[in-house]
DNA sequence: TATGAAAAATGACGTCT
DNA sequence: AGACGTCATTTTTCATA
């Protein structure tokens, strides 16, 4: 019933990189932008969002300001085989988890971490670490960024709330 | 300008929640959600824009209906001390570049690219190796997601193209 | 917190191709 | 049929108090 599957032209990419600028700005705004009425605008927007190629809409915002300070990316070297299943099954059992993929290389899987601080991290890390088929994981601490952050998810919960969940009883050097 | 402590209360967290789960709810609406006016929640946001801890509002967008279907790591081995200064500004010369870090490790910089293919995707990089305090670069491709992707913008700007429209020229002018 | 004017969103209807 | 534009109505924003 949708026209066609893949029907995106240069005016929807137009108010695609509209909206990514600015999210908030007005149908007419846009309109003006790219030579249409607020109207047309609207009717394109909901048709993007209706074939997934608009996913949503949101604040981008300083990680730091949430309290989630410690961010990391994880290789997870795997045992024989990496089951892509089985691991994504593990990865969304962790919120710490802002992204996961598999990837070409030494290691089987790339986790991006995102947590209030290290003492946290360390507490993901071992989280992880308890399951079976995981040989070893090799992390890299982010330092600093070099562009301005993008959201990633993961902060959407955006509750530091001091130890509460954080500390572990249990360290390790 | 970090956030003040005290500066950011659980009204503010709850508000940031709201907006990065819908950047285009209305300030009623979030009102309604925290249980404040939409005058109240307007002039936190205006502050938390203000403030810095809101740096904006974007679409999140499926990569691969904009036709990016490449995506890499690539960690950035630089000869002698890397220069942050110098390597932010490199990297925000290619849009391809979607976040980029100085990380702990051998590494000195980890980027994370996304191009429309693997021909675009080299092209990137042999754009990048040209910077002469670069030593190496190490890639790792990503063959596929484990969780549900986030925005991690990078298609902003240009145009993929041919994402199966079929006959160009159609459409109108 | 409330009020009211201005701006935006939304839906209906008509036109063009 | 599909896509656009204009207009009318409702909702939201925003500067008053």
């Amino acid at each position: 019933m949708n026209s066609r599957p893949g029907g995106f032209d240069a005016l929807d990419r137009q108010i695609v990189t509209a909206l990514t600028a600015n999210a908030r700005s007005s149908f007419a705004e846009i309109g003006a932008a790219v030579g249409l009425s607020a109207t047309a605008v609207k009717r394109r927007v909901d048709r993007l969002r209706e074939t997934g190629v608009i996913t949503g809409f949101t604040a981008t915002v300083k990680p730091s300001a949430l309290g989630w300070r410690t961010e990391a990316y994880v290789e997870v070297y795997c045992e024989g085989a990496a089951p892509p299943r089985r691991l994504a099954e593990v990865v969304r059992n962790h919120p710490e988890i802002a992204a996961a993929m598999t990837v070409t290389g030494g290691a089987d899987a790339l986790l991006h971490v995102r947590a209030r601080d290290v003492e946290h991290f360390e507490e993901v890390l071992e989280r992880i670490r308890v399951e079976p088929f995981i040989r070893k994981t090799v992390s890299c601490m982010v330092l600093s960024h070099l562009l301005p952050e993008s959201p990633e998810a993961g902060a959407s919960q955006a509750a530091p709330q001091g130890a509460g969940a954080g500390s572990p009883g249990h360290e390790e050097g």
